[in-house]
DNA sequence: TCTGGGGTCCTAGGACCC
DNA sequence: TCTGGGGTCCTAGGACCC
């Protein structure tokens, strides 16, 4: 039986949300993301404000000089996530397979259910018709022998698209696209093939693993040997390794001001903790990340021998990375903080068995945790978190 | 053009252990 | 004295994706 996976993929999903939920936007150049003026950058943008030469990650700034008369808008993250799983529970009545990468992607496998459910592309329309329906929103479908293909099938067919790429035909597929086209190619990528006079997808065909692999890292070699020849080069694993949490902010000006930073990360550090208890997850390791003026950015990070059981052991390993970081007079624009290695909460651990010191203040967080649950309306955060707001 | 925020995976070097 | 080999963990940085 031939596989045949099935990859969805929502058209310009937020600014298609924003149209749809207000109507008076459709077919207007619609872009959602920062404010216009600040430092932040596109998110999604219509197929209209792409005639403009708008695409997602541009400066606000550029966006905004490309096209005045633009329908500027907000992420509004709630809203789509509403959308999105109204969608995805239509998307899984047609297979038991399924997987979800990101709030406007997903993957079917459709391999074996011709019988039940008529032909794949027979079956890709009615989805494509069933979420117009419910959500007003096109959706480009690709379908492939394999996940790497399905992807860029669907990509291929963009927007409202369906297209098909048959088995015994990837590579005649694949030579009808350019290298930044394939998934997994980036700009360096593509300077380092320049470098190998590579420039189109027949002649990085051309190259044996190992002279790539020496050039771009085993497995990034690896990657694209299998890439340009239609093997699956695994795009999609179902175990992650090293799950982490994290937030940053970028300050609407660079600061120098080292309380302005602490009570940043004093926040973050709550709000970290809140999650991993939601969760009931663990972690070992604290991360910062700080980026200065002239955005080149750092990272330090350390594992500790026990779980982290409360906010202030993430605060005060935060502050002990940033102040062995930080000289003390670049201005920053931004800075983050994390956890990696997160776990389940019952991850089985030797050091387990003896009695950690910070028992006492998880259960203080625990509490919190659950009290704002209860109490959506009712601010409750950390006195030190108070000043200036 | 002047660059968000949340992620994942890979690499390379050093520490440490057997 | 002039030096192993493998495994694992940790750290920092980098590439890429949505």
């Amino acid at each position: 039986m031939n596989p045949v996976i099935c990859h969805l993929d929502l058209d310009a999903f937020f600014a298609s949300v924003e149209q749809n939920d207000n109507p008076e936007y459709k077919g207007k150049p619609v872009i959602v993301g920062a404010k216009p003026g600040g430092r932040g950058v596109v998110s999604a943008c219509s197929y209209e404000a792409r005639k403009y030469g708008i695409h997602s990650a541009m400066p606000i700034s550029e966006a905004y000089r490309r096209c005045r008369n633009g329908i500027f808008l907000p992420v509004r993250m709630k809203r789509y996530i509403e959308v999105s799983k109204s969608i995805m529970d239509i998307i899984k009545d047609y297979s038991p397979v399924f997987k979800q990468i990101s709030i406007d992607e997903a993957y079917i496998d459709l391999t074996g259910t011709e019988k039940l459910l008529g032909a794949p592309h027979k079956t890709a329309e009615k989805i494509k018709n069933r979420v117009l329906e419910k959500a007003g929103i096109t959706i480009s479908i690709g379908l492939a022998p394999n996940y790497y293909l399905a992807k860029l099938a669907s990509e291929a067919g963009k927007p409202d698209g369906l297209f098909t790429v048959e088995k015994g035909h990837e590579e005649e597929f694949l030579n009808t696209l350019t290298l930044k086209d394939l998934w997994g190619v980036g700009k360096t990528t593509i300077t380092k093939l320049k470098e190998l006079n590579i420039t189109d997808i027949k002649k990085l065909r051309s190259f044996p693993e190992e002279i790539l692999s020496s050039m771009l890292g085993k497995a990034s070699g690896r990657f694209l040997y299998n890439a340009v020849r239609g093997t699956d080069p695994g795009i999609i694993h179902n175990d992650i390794k090293n799950h982490s949490i994290s937030n940053e902010v970028t300050f609407s000006k660079d600061t120098k001001d080292p309380e302005n930073i602490k009570k940043v990360l004093l926040g973050i550090s709550g709000s970290i903790m809140s999650k991993l208890i939601d969760k009931n997850q663990k972690s070992k390791t604290v991360f910062i990340k700080l980026r200065y003026e002239d955005f080149s950015t750092f990272t330090a990070q350390k594992t500790s021998k026990y779980w982290i059981t409360n906010s202030e052991s993430i605060y005060s390993t935060a502050l002990e990375l940033f102040n062995k970081k930080w000289n003390g007079f670049t201005p920053i624009r931004l800075i983050g903080l994390g956890v990696s290695g997160v776990v389940s909460e019952n991850f089985p651990d030797q050091l387990e068995l003896f009695a950690e010191p910070d028992d006492k203040k998880k259960k203080v967080e625990e509490t919190i945790t659950k009290i704002k649950k209860k109490m959506k309306n009712i601010k409750l955060t950390k006195a030190s978190l108070l000043d200036n707001e």
